[in-house]
DNA sequence: AGGGGTTTTTGACATTGTCAACAAAACCCC
DNA sequence: GGGGTTTTGTTGACAATGTCAAAAACCCCT
Protein backbone atom coordinates (compact mmCIF):
# COMPACT_ATOMS: atom_id res chain seq x y z
CA UNK A 1 0.00 0.00 0.00
CA UNK A 2 1.83 2.92 -0.96
CA UNK A 3 1.27 5.23 1.87
CA UNK A 4 1.47 8.73 1.61
CA UNK A 5 3.02 9.85 4.70
CA UNK A 6 5.41 12.75 5.64
CA UNK A 7 8.66 12.52 4.11
CA UNK A 8 11.34 13.66 6.98
CA UNK A 9 14.32 15.58 7.04
CA UNK A 10 17.37 13.34 8.01
CA UNK A 11 17.31 15.26 11.07
CA UNK A 12 13.86 14.86 11.97
CA UNK A 13 13.94 11.41 11.85
CA UNK A 14 16.92 11.62 14.53
CA UNK A 15 15.02 13.66 16.56
CA UNK A 16 11.94 11.63 16.42
CA UNK A 17 13.83 8.79 17.10
CA UNK A 18 15.86 10.48 20.32
CA UNK A 19 12.10 10.97 21.41
CA UNK A 20 10.81 7.77 21.23
CA UNK A 21 13.68 6.39 23.27
CA UNK A 22 13.39 8.40 25.58
CA UNK A 23 9.99 8.50 26.70
CA UNK A 24 8.62 10.61 29.48
CA UNK A 25 11.67 12.60 29.45
CA UNK A 26 12.11 13.51 26.25
CA UNK A 27 12.67 17.73 26.64
CA UNK A 28 15.37 19.81 24.85
CA UNK A 29 18.66 18.66 27.10
CA UNK A 30 17.68 15.56 26.89
CA UNK A 31 17.21 14.81 23.56
CA UNK A 32 20.38 16.73 22.45
CA UNK A 33 22.39 14.77 24.77
CA UNK A 34 20.86 11.47 22.99
CA UNK A 35 21.95 13.07 19.54
CA UNK A 36 24.99 13.83 20.17
CA UNK A 37 26.22 10.64 22.64
CA UNK A 38 23.93 7.78 20.30
CA UNK A 39 23.59 9.71 16.79
CA UNK A 40 26.92 11.57 16.20
CA UNK A 41 24.77 14.52 15.38
CA UNK A 42 26.03 17.59 18.03
CA UNK A 43 23.77 20.50 17.63
CA UNK A 44 22.71 23.04 19.64
CA UNK A 45 19.65 23.63 21.35
CA UNK A 46 18.22 25.64 19.57
CA UNK A 47 18.13 23.17 16.62
CA UNK A 48 16.10 20.86 18.44
CA UNK A 49 13.54 23.42 19.76
CA UNK A 50 13.03 24.44 16.06
CA UNK A 51 12.82 21.01 14.62
CA UNK A 52 10.40 20.24 17.36
CA UNK A 53 8.34 22.77 16.78
CA UNK A 54 8.08 22.45 12.98
CA UNK A 55 7.28 18.84 13.21
CA UNK A 56 4.37 19.73 15.97
CA UNK A 57 2.84 22.23 13.24
CA UNK A 58 2.84 19.26 10.70
CA UNK A 59 1.33 16.74 13.25
CA UNK A 60 4.73 14.69 13.59
CA UNK A 61 4.73 15.23 17.21
CA UNK A 62 3.20 16.98 20.33
CA UNK A 63 4.63 19.03 23.19
CA UNK A 64 3.16 20.20 26.76
CA UNK A 65 4.64 22.32 29.73
CA UNK A 66 5.63 20.41 32.98
CA UNK A 67 5.61 21.44 36.42
CA UNK A 68 8.63 23.46 37.30
CA UNK A 69 11.47 21.09 38.80
CA UNK A 70 11.23 22.42 42.11
CA UNK A 71 15.58 22.70 42.02
CA UNK A 72 17.59 25.87 42.72
CA UNK A 73 15.98 28.00 39.57
CA UNK A 74 15.31 26.21 35.99
CA UNK A 75 12.29 27.13 33.92
CA UNK A 76 9.72 24.36 33.92
CA UNK A 77 10.83 21.75 31.01
CA UNK A 78 8.76 21.39 27.61
CA UNK A 79 8.07 17.73 27.35
CA UNK A 80 7.85 16.21 23.51
CA UNK A 81 6.23 13.21 22.08
CA UNK A 82 6.06 11.30 18.59
CA UNK A 83 2.57 11.69 17.59
CA UNK A 84 0.86 8.64 15.93
CA UNK A 85 1.51 10.27 12.05
CA UNK A 86 5.21 10.82 13.39
CA UNK A 87 5.48 7.26 14.09
CA UNK A 88 4.36 6.15 10.94
CA UNK A 89 6.34 8.56 8.91
CA UNK A 90 9.74 7.00 11.05
CA UNK A 91 8.76 3.20 10.00
CA UNK A 92 7.82 4.45 6.30
CA UNK A 93 11.02 5.79 6.42
CA UNK A 94 12.80 2.76 7.61
CA UNK A 95 11.11 0.26 5.46
CA UNK A 96 12.14 2.52 2.10
CA UNK A 97 15.94 2.37 3.71
CA UNK A 98 16.08 -1.25 4.30
CA UNK A 99 14.54 -2.32 0.89
CA UNK A 100 17.03 0.32 -0.64
CA UNK A 101 19.96 -1.39 1.18
CA UNK A 102 18.93 -4.79 0.55
CA UNK A 103 18.89 -4.08 -3.49
CA UNK A 104 22.25 -2.47 -3.22
CA UNK A 105 23.24 -5.54 -1.46
CA UNK A 106 21.67 -8.44 -3.70
CA UNK A 107 21.47 -7.70 -7.39
CA UNK A 108 24.94 -5.43 -7.79
CA UNK A 109 27.95 -5.61 -9.32
CA UNK A 110 29.04 -3.08 -6.62
CA UNK A 111 30.80 -4.21 -3.33
CA UNK A 112 30.13 -2.45 0.20
CA UNK A 113 31.62 -2.84 3.06
CA UNK B 1 36.19 5.82 15.81
CA UNK B 2 33.87 8.99 15.53
CA UNK B 3 34.51 9.92 12.00
CA UNK B 4 33.84 12.99 10.35
CA UNK B 5 31.80 11.97 7.23
CA UNK B 6 29.42 13.94 5.80
CA UNK B 7 25.71 13.93 6.44
CA UNK B 8 23.34 13.25 3.67
CA UNK B 9 20.23 14.70 3.71
CA UNK B 10 17.48 12.60 3.53
CA UNK B 11 17.27 12.64 -0.04
CA UNK B 12 21.06 12.43 -1.22
CA UNK B 13 21.22 9.85 0.77
CA UNK B 14 18.16 7.87 -1.40
CA UNK B 15 20.08 9.11 -4.78
CA UNK B 16 23.31 7.24 -3.69
CA UNK B 17 21.28 4.36 -2.73
CA UNK B 18 20.34 4.13 -5.83
CA UNK B 19 23.26 5.03 -8.04
CA UNK B 20 25.18 1.91 -6.29
CA UNK B 21 22.31 -0.39 -6.72
CA UNK B 22 22.19 0.53 -10.38
CA UNK B 23 25.88 0.04 -11.64
CA UNK B 24 26.81 0.76 -14.82
CA UNK B 25 23.86 1.76 -15.58
CA UNK B 26 23.08 4.51 -13.27
CA UNK B 27 22.20 7.97 -15.11
CA UNK B 28 19.83 10.09 -14.68
CA UNK B 29 16.64 8.50 -16.64
CA UNK B 30 17.19 5.27 -14.34
CA UNK B 31 18.19 6.77 -10.96
CA UNK B 32 14.87 8.43 -11.47
CA UNK B 33 12.82 5.49 -11.94
CA UNK B 34 14.66 3.78 -9.08
CA UNK B 35 13.75 6.10 -6.87
CA UNK B 36 9.88 6.03 -7.72
CA UNK B 37 9.43 2.20 -7.36
CA UNK B 38 11.05 1.32 -4.74
CA UNK B 39 11.83 4.42 -2.37
CA UNK B 40 8.34 5.98 -2.57
CA UNK B 41 9.56 9.10 -3.81
CA UNK B 42 8.56 10.26 -6.79
CA UNK B 43 11.02 13.47 -8.04
CA UNK B 44 11.06 15.11 -11.05
CA UNK B 45 14.60 14.56 -13.39
CA UNK B 46 16.07 17.77 -12.56
CA UNK B 47 15.59 17.54 -8.86
CA UNK B 48 17.89 13.97 -9.40
CA UNK B 49 20.70 15.91 -11.82
CA UNK B 50 20.58 19.09 -8.96
CA UNK B 51 21.35 16.52 -6.21
CA UNK B 52 24.00 14.48 -8.12
CA UNK B 53 25.74 17.67 -9.27
CA UNK B 54 25.74 19.08 -5.56
CA UNK B 55 26.82 15.76 -4.10
CA UNK B 56 30.02 15.67 -6.57
CA UNK B 57 31.16 19.09 -5.70
CA UNK B 58 31.45 17.79 -2.50
CA UNK B 59 33.52 14.60 -3.64
CA UNK B 60 30.47 12.45 -2.44
CA UNK B 61 29.96 10.65 -6.22
CA UNK B 62 31.85 11.22 -9.66
CA UNK B 63 30.42 11.41 -13.15
CA UNK B 64 31.07 11.28 -17.00
CA UNK B 65 29.72 11.62 -20.07
CA UNK B 66 29.35 8.27 -22.10
CA UNK B 67 28.97 7.38 -25.61
CA UNK B 68 25.89 8.46 -27.62
CA UNK B 69 23.48 5.57 -27.65
CA UNK B 70 22.57 4.81 -31.08
CA UNK B 71 19.29 4.91 -30.67
CA UNK B 72 16.44 7.06 -32.70
CA UNK B 73 18.32 10.68 -31.28
CA UNK B 74 18.82 11.00 -27.70
CA UNK B 75 22.15 13.02 -26.20
CA UNK B 76 24.75 10.83 -24.70
CA UNK B 77 24.21 9.36 -20.82
CA UNK B 78 25.81 11.09 -18.39
CA UNK B 79 26.87 8.19 -15.83
CA UNK B 80 27.06 8.25 -12.45
CA UNK B 81 29.15 6.63 -9.37
CA UNK B 82 29.19 6.59 -5.49
CA UNK B 83 32.85 7.74 -4.49
CA UNK B 84 34.66 5.70 -1.72
CA UNK B 85 33.44 8.96 0.20
CA UNK B 86 30.12 8.67 -0.46
CA UNK B 87 30.16 5.14 0.57
CA UNK B 88 31.43 6.03 4.03
CA UNK B 89 28.68 8.61 4.59
CA UNK B 90 26.28 5.75 2.94
CA UNK B 91 27.40 3.12 5.89
CA UNK B 92 27.82 6.23 8.25
CA UNK B 93 24.51 7.04 8.31
CA UNK B 94 23.32 4.27 8.21
CA UNK B 95 24.76 2.67 11.61
CA UNK B 96 23.48 5.86 13.56
CA UNK B 97 20.36 4.78 12.11
CA UNK B 98 20.34 1.24 13.24
CA UNK B 99 21.63 2.67 16.43
CA UNK B 100 18.97 4.96 17.42
CA UNK B 101 16.12 2.50 16.50
CA UNK B 102 17.57 -0.53 18.44
CA UNK B 103 18.01 1.80 21.20
CA UNK B 104 13.85 2.53 20.52
CA UNK B 105 13.26 -1.22 20.82
CA UNK B 106 15.29 -2.60 23.91
CA UNK B 107 15.18 0.06 26.35
CA UNK B 108 11.97 2.38 26.55
CA UNK B 109 8.80 2.45 27.60
CA UNK B 110 7.32 3.10 23.81
CA UNK B 111 6.02 0.57 22.00
CA UNK B 112 5.88 0.81 17.91
CA UNK B 113 4.55 -1.39 15.49
C1' DA C 1 12.87 43.32 44.14
C1' DG C 2 17.25 41.88 42.36
C1' DG C 3 20.36 38.31 40.90
C1' DG C 4 22.09 34.02 39.34
C1' DG C 5 20.74 29.67 37.37
C1' DT C 6 18.07 26.88 34.00
C1' DT C 7 15.31 26.35 30.15
C1' DT C 8 12.77 27.99 25.98
C1' DT C 9 11.83 31.22 22.10
C1' DT C 10 13.03 34.28 18.36
C1' DG C 11 15.44 36.09 14.30
C1' DA C 12 18.38 35.24 10.83
C1' DC C 13 21.09 32.77 7.56
C1' DA C 14 23.03 28.28 5.20
C1' DT C 15 22.08 24.01 3.07
C1' DT C 16 19.18 20.84 0.84
C1' DG C 17 14.86 19.66 -1.74
C1' DT C 18 12.15 20.75 -5.78
C1' DC C 19 10.63 21.79 -10.39
C1' DA C 20 9.50 24.46 -14.82
C1' DA C 21 11.69 26.14 -18.46
C1' DC C 22 15.56 26.03 -21.37
C1' DA C 23 19.61 24.21 -23.93
C1' DA C 24 22.20 20.42 -26.18
C1' DA C 25 22.92 16.45 -28.80
C1' DA C 26 21.89 12.71 -31.96
C1' DC C 27 19.03 10.50 -35.31
C1' DC C 28 15.98 10.65 -39.44
C1' DC C 29 14.43 12.34 -43.70
C1' DC C 30 13.77 14.99 -47.85
C1' DG D 1 23.05 19.38 -45.04
C1' DG D 2 19.20 21.85 -42.63
C1' DG D 3 14.90 21.23 -40.17
C1' DG D 4 12.04 18.43 -37.30
C1' DT D 5 11.70 15.03 -33.63
C1' DT D 6 13.35 12.57 -29.79
C1' DT D 7 16.09 11.85 -25.87
C1' DT D 8 18.89 13.65 -22.34
C1' DG D 9 21.17 17.23 -19.51
C1' DT D 10 21.52 22.18 -17.47
C1' DT D 11 19.94 26.59 -15.36
C1' DG D 12 17.49 29.71 -12.49
C1' DA D 13 14.50 30.29 -8.97
C1' DC D 14 11.97 29.31 -4.88
C1' DA D 15 10.36 26.21 -0.78
C1' DA D 16 11.60 23.41 3.05
C1' DT D 17 14.85 21.95 6.38
C1' DG D 18 19.18 22.51 9.14
C1' DT D 19 21.65 25.59 12.13
C1' DC D 20 22.95 28.74 15.79
C1' DA D 21 23.68 33.27 18.50
C1' DA D 22 21.25 36.14 21.09
C1' DA D 23 17.22 37.30 23.62
C1' DA D 24 13.39 36.19 26.59
C1' DA D 25 11.03 33.72 30.24
C1' DC D 26 10.85 31.61 34.40
C1' DC D 27 12.16 29.89 39.03
C1' DC D 28 14.22 29.98 43.49
C1' DC D 29 16.92 32.34 46.76
C1' DT D 30 18.42 36.24 49.89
Amino acid sequence: MASHSQQLGDLEELVLLAVLRLGDQAYGASIREELTAQADRSVSISTVYVTLMRMEEKGLSRSWMGEPSGERGGKAKRHFQVSPEGIQALEASRSVRERMWARVERGSAAHVG
